[in-house]
DNA sequence: CCTGATGA
DNA sequence: TCATCAGGG
């Protein structure tokens, strides 16, 4: 998943700022793919077999323990996410869709083999590729934020499209995101390895790091609309298979040098072997379809009914969720009492 | 992933 | 204070 620009922005001087401590994030929304915060809970979040945590009934709950812990500490710290569901998708993405499938029963397989003949080191590895976000992931998840107070966000299709659309609008800071895709929907932030845990880049541990739109077009000298140009070159997810013999260094330099994708089919440069336009996948990034019936608005913790969904009802351990509860509450004690000194502020301002 | 314990 | 490591459900 993801356009392969990192070479590229590595070569061209993107950086992005290190974000060196987490109180710069103190008051703003971040837009979160959902499901691909799941998907990494899920994949990563395992016991040694490589198996992942589940209740006394079987139910997994890695993704809730992932959930649970990283939205906990970002609301204790002030940071205020949003998490953006995914709708169906594009048909055009269902060929990667399909690939994904592929390559996860292949993991799967690995992952059974690894298993009977003892090897967990590989089996974890394996298990961690064959991880797959089922609909009942999807609802626990949902449950438990909505207990958080947390907005959700349901998006008629991609994710990361509507993620874009609310920072474009300024309804939201940033997005939050493995990969530069949102770039191409148009974000004009996103932050890569958004983590709670310090990460300040010690022990080769990636770091937190702040990408703007604007350092992405500036030191690669593109427009927006040849930004979009290039991924479709190096291959998106709607066109995965990019084109024979182009990678991200010579669709740059095609595009630098002939400005867009019509001229470089046209010089016979690449072969155009898509059923469909450049004009039709253009658009999906151009002009995505996303809703505008959303709002962010955050409530007041459940406290009783987190306890009873978590601990009563997944096992989770009742001191654990305390203690990662708690502090969401100081916070939010701290920031009403700020805010009653405001209006008495302004009362006799 | 993230925490908390442990030992330097 | 920091690095390492087991364990989470």
């Amino acid at each position: 998943m993801g356009v392969k620009f990192g070479p590229l922005f590595r070569e061209k001087g993107v950086t992005g700022q290190i974000v060196e401590n987490l109180t710069i994030l103190e008051g703003k929304i971040i837009a979160i793919d959902a499901l691909v915060t799941l998907y990494e809970m899920l994949s990563i979040i395992r016991d040694r077999q490589g198996k992942p945590l589940r209740d006394s009934r079987g139910r997994i709950t890695s993704h809730l323990v992932g959930l649970f812990n990283r939205t906990c500490r970002m609301l204790a710290l002030g940071i205020k996410p949003v998490y953006v569901f995914d709708g169906p998708p594009h048909p055009l993405k269902l060929r990667t869709i399909q690939e994904r499938h592929i390559r996860r029963e292949e993991a799967e397989q690995k992952y059974i083999e690894a298993l009977a003949r003892g090897d967990f080191e590989e089996a974890k590895k394996y298990a961690k590729q064959a991880a797959r976000v089922e609909d009942y992931m999807v609802s626990t998840a949902k449950t438990l934020l909505e207990y958080l107070g947390v907005p959700i966000i349901q998006a008629p299709h991609d994710g990361e499209a509507q993620a874009a659309f609310i920072v474009r609008k300024g309804d939201a800071y940033s997005v939050s995101s493995p990969d530069y895709d949102s770039f191409l929907y148009g974000s004009p932030r996103v932050i890569r390895g958004l983590r709670i845990t310090k990460g300040g880049g010690r022990r080769g541990e990636e770091e937190i790091k702040e990408y703007t739109l604007d350092e992405v077009l500036t030191k690669l000298e593109l427009t927006y609309e040849q930004l979009i140009d290039l991924a479709i070159l190096i291959g998106t997810d709607f066109n995965p298979e990019g084109f024979p013999g182009i990678g991200p260094k010579r669709a740059y330099e095609y595009i630098k040098k002939y400005g867009n994708l019509e001229r470089i089919v046209k010089l016979g440069l690449v072969r155009w072997r898509y059923p469909f336009e450049v004009d039709e996948i253009r658009a999906i990034f151009l002009n995505p379809p996303v809703t505008t019936n959303y709002k962010i608005e955050f409530k007041e913790p459940q406290r009783e009914k987190i306890i009873e969904f978590l601990v009563e009802e997944h096992d989770f351990n009742p001191e654990r969720v305390s203690n990662e509860l708690e502090p969401v509450f100081k916070r939010l004690e701290r920031e009403e009492k700020a805010g009653r000194q405001a209006s008495l502020f302004d009362f006799f301002r």
